[in-house]
RNA sequence: GGGCCCGUAGCUCAAACGGAUAGAGCAUCGGAUUUCUAAUCCGAGGGUUGCAGGUUCGAUUCCUGCCGGGCCUACCA
């Protein structure tokens, strides 16, 4: 309701300033929040209108106050030094619309969208990098589906990669395993535990004698090619781990509807479609000299000419003779440490006159596709511009009945119809903003701008450990990673927390809480209880924090149950139900079967004490308005602040106003009334969160 | 070298478009009539918003330059 406000004042102030002043171009009409409840609900600041309307802020101000009528839902307004419009909400109009969950009329939004987010190597368990992502996604897509709008989700598969075969090399190459020892380890409940210990392998195994090297490429080439032991092998552990993947996240309630996969991309030939339009279009050109002599790339026009081609490097560059080592290692993008590669000006190639010094390639010279390629293939996919479709079959059900498909080459005949979508939003973290902004220079480039600025990169930041975090798991670290201030999260280096296993520290720890709290209750209740605190205190913990801000993981912060967080907000539902409970009625269909009197309302909430109480129904008023700029920001942290303000708001409110014992019936209904509907705002809001509230805590 | 991000209380973080007295949580210290369960509430201390300029009615926010940190910058994925 407040954003209904908020979108009717805005529209009513501006057009009564443009029939005031007509032919003058004013600016955009900013509603803003003041400081403190006693300034009102909304606060316009006039400042912009002084020059063109040649008037003092606080005059202007003035005059829209006495000349601009009534506003339903507006009680006054109220000028207010240096120059603002203060604004004030008629509370009874708002709590009788709040009270009876009315609605405005829902904007009609066609077209659907879609999130892709989580895609996690399946190659070795999820961890708490993979659970920032799967999270901030998860949340994104509660808060478009919140707002009315239809969406698929989905979960990109990176099936053919170096990091499938780094694993496919230990199994075979250094655990000696046959393909039965793999198929009955595959079947085991955690085995991407196994695989996170097998890839870290080897990955040793690599380091101590290059040479092994050559096996993984050998192994790589025959996944890639397809349809021998090793591929097969391949897709055996690839399977089982995206299995695993999928369970860990129905743990926390994030569910998928599509799994594209890359083995698909390739071998449906999304390429090969992709390559022609952007050969076509000129988006791609040959290079036939120079470092990327052989090479399809992409120029980027607005970048600078890079600058560590001047200077000493010219003249090593000049003999070509200085080749980038091929043996550095490749950046896993599940793995939060960067890699070691030497810095620049060592060991750079090029040639001053090298057209293409700046390009990105993207058809390397011996005719393979890079992985942006494959993105822009992808990419055209979901926007309906590719021509060509996946072939889709049913791989994951989950317990609530819902069907998670996977691409494949044949698929089923019925299916549900994935891509052609009008907005796209990828939640992949910040290292990738490159690459992502290649695959969207590329879509405006083939002459499709509508997709190109329909395509949103939803990034965030790291999630990393601590020295003393690290310490904790019990990895040695050297003194150069002690004095750091944070630890990256290395998959390739087995080096993290796994994502199951701080869900089972996160239960386990909530368990002894509730079992202290409540001996009496079945320890099936318990365990459920925990679980859901569990996940509450873990989903609040990746959603408090910012995009932009690197998470600095810390058991104690994690883990914690009290002040800013999940259980809080939770904490604060369970209270509420409570007095329902013990008043023998029931919360939720406490609002239908009340008649509230507007005259009472009015009294109880226009009292001179009543600021605090209004605050409160102010703020659960919000959740629409605070839905909306989450999407708009993509920014899920707003709706987590939100809810744990509601949720603060309510506990001083509780502990001020003793309901139950409230002597005047009209006041302990009206009261009643307050906590109903702040309780089922704070429902709606975790739940946009995934956050569920058990019955007691 | 270039691009992007960050620097706010002891610690971890907020502060939408430039706005009113820069707010929370944790930690510390001191309290809450044994009441709708204290996973709560109240209070206290704690700040030259990295530094220096600039733009203007007004700057944590925008611009420039420094200082410090991070990420990206491969024919990898």
């Amino acid at each position: 309701m407040y954003r209904h406000l908020e979108q009717l004042l805005a529209r009513r102030v501006s057009e009564y300033l443009q029939g005031r002043y007509p032919g003058v171009t004013l600016p955009a009409i900013v509603v803003e929040q003041p400081p403190k409840v006693e300034l009102g609900d909304f606060a316009i600041p006039l400042f912009p209108f002084a020059k063109p309307l040649r008037s003092a802020p606080l005059k202007i101000a003035e005059v829209v106050r006495t000349e601009i009528g009534p506003i339903e839902g507006i009680a006054g307004m109220q000028v207010a030094p240096p120059g603002y419009l203060n604004v004030r909400i008629d509370r009874s109009w708002l709590a009788a619309a709040l009270a009876a969950d009315q609605k405005p009329a829902a904007e009609i939004l066609a077209g659907k969208m879609l999130v892709e987010h989580s895609s996690i190597n399946p190659n070795k368990a999820a961890h708490i990098g993979h659970l920032r992502n799967a999270i901030l996604g998860d949340t994104f897509v509660r808060l478009l589906r919140y707002a009315g709008r239809e969406v698929d989700v989905q979960n990109y598969i990176d099936n053919t990669g170096v990091q499938v075969a780094d694993v496919v090399v230990g199994f075979i190459h250094i655990e000696k395993k046959s393909r039965a020892e793999i198929e009955e380890l595959a079947r085991q409940p955690r085995f991407d535990y196994y695989c996170w210990d097998v890839y870290a392998q080897a990955s040793r195994w690599y380091e101590e004698d290059k040479k092994n090297l050559t096996v993984r490429a050998a192994t790589l080439h025959a996944i890639e090619a397809g349809n021998d032991e090793t591929s097969d092998l391949a897709e055996l552990i690839s399977t089982a781990v995206l299995k695993r993947h999928l369970e860990t996240m129905d743990r926390l309630d994030i569910e998928y509807d599509f799994l594209p996969r890359e083995s698909e991309i390739l071998r449906l030939h999304f390429w090969e479609a992709a390559f022609t339009k952007l050969k076509e279009k000129g988006v791609l050109s040959y290079v036939d000299a120079g470092k990327n002599a052989g090479c399809w790339v992409m120029d980027r026009p607005n970048k600078e000419r890079d600058d560590r081609l001047e200077g000493p490097l010219r003249e090593i560059a000049e003999d070509g003779t200085l080749d980038r080592l091929v043996e550095e290692e490749e950046i896993d993008l599940d793995d939060d440490s960067p890699a070691d590669y030497e810095s620049w000006g060592d060991n750079e190639t090029a040639s001053e006159d090298d057209l293409h010094a700046n390009a990105k390639v993207i058809v390397r010279s011996n005719g393979t596709v890079g992985y942006v390629g494959k993105d822009i293939a992808y990419h055209m996919w979901k926007f309906g511009l590719l021509g060509r479709d996946f072939g889709y079959r049913k791989f994951f059900r989950y317990p609530n009945e819902h069907e998670c498909w996977i691409s494949t080459i044949d698929g089923e005949k019925d299916h549900p119809h994935f891509g052609d979508v009008v907005e796209n939003y990828n939640v992949i973290d910040v290292r990738q903003s490159e690459a992502q902004n290649t695959v969207i220079e590329a879509l405006r480039e083939l002459g499709h701008g509508e997709a190109a600025d329909h395509l949103t990169h939803f990034s965030y930041g790291m999630v990393v450990l601590t020295p003393q975090c690290a310490a904790e798991l019990g990895y040695d670290l050297t003194d150069e990673e002690k004095s750091r201030p944070w630890i990256g999260v290395s998959g390739r280096k087995g080096f993290g927390v796994k994502a199951d296993d701080l869900l089972d520290q996160l239960i386990l720890s909530a368990k002894k809480e509730v079992d202290g709290r409540h001996p009496q209750a079945g320890d099936d209740d318990r365990r459920q209880i925990a679980t859901q605190i569990a996940i509450g205190a873990l989903r609040y913990f990746m959603l408090k924090y910012t995009k932009p801000s690197v998470i600095a993981f810390d058991f104690k912060d994690a883990l914690s149950f009290e002040g800013e967080t999940g259980p809080y907000a939770q904490y604060a539902v369970v209270r509420a139900t409570s007095i329902f409970r013990k008043a023998g009625l029931e919360a939720e269909g406490f609002l239908g079967s009340i008649g509230l009197d507007a005259a009472d309302v009015a009294k109880y909430l226009s009292s001179a004490d009543a600021d605090e109480i209004w605050e409160l129904w102010l703020a659960a008023s919000k959740t629409s308005y605070v839905v909306a700029q989450c999407i708009a920001a993509t920014e899920p942290a707003y709706l987590a602040k939100h809810a744990f303000q509601l949720a603060q708001l309510f506990n001083t409110f509780y502990h001020r106003h003793p309901i139950l014992s409230e002597p005047d019936e009209k006041r302990k209904q009206f009261l009643l009334t307050t906590v109903a509907v702040v309780r089922r705002e704070l429902i709606r809001a975790l739940a946009v969160m995934g956050i569920s509230v058990p019955p007691i805590m």
